[in-house]
DNA sequence: TACATGACTTTTA
DNA sequence: GTAAAAGCCATGT
């Protein structure tokens, strides 16, 4: 558990109405290329814990991102999203050019836009 | 110990 | 733009 406090932390971090990609996770924790074991610890802790915006969390297509085991439970999400202000085109994906998380761009811009 | 699976990414064609 | 393959690490059997 101890390994994801980091990927948990960074998660924890993606600003309310923005999403983050495994691979942008990934890199922010130090996993860079190990998007896998983001995608993982989510696996993991969603199970144990509730408190991290992991709805926020999506893959690299710009989709939402859920397990094939636990299908079923994307809509939700879907709606979580939609309630953030983030908004789907017609294929159901999101636009990770305005949407994507850029805490890079943020620090320089100021949070408080 | 080894094999197989998994919320992925990236490169090459 | 889509498709296939390689890479990466942790967990379970």
């Amino acid at each position: 558990m101890s390994k994801y406090d980091l990927t948990y932390k960074t998660v924890r971090q993606i600003p309310c109405g923005k999403v983050a990609t495994y691979g942008q996770i990934a890199d922010l924790a130090g996993l860079y290329g190990k998007a896998r074991l983001v995608g993982y610890a989510m696996f993991l802790f969603d199970t144990a814990s509730n408190d991290i915006p992991w709805h926020r969390v999506i893959n690299a297509k710009g989709e939402i991102s859920y397990s094939n085991l636990r299908e079923g439970g994307d809509r939700k999400q879907k709606h979580l999203l939609e309630q953030e202000g983030i908004e789907f085109n017609s294929k159901g994906k999101i636009n990770l050019s305005q949407f994507q998380w850029q805490p890079k761009f943020d620090e320089e811009l100021g949070v408080g836009e």
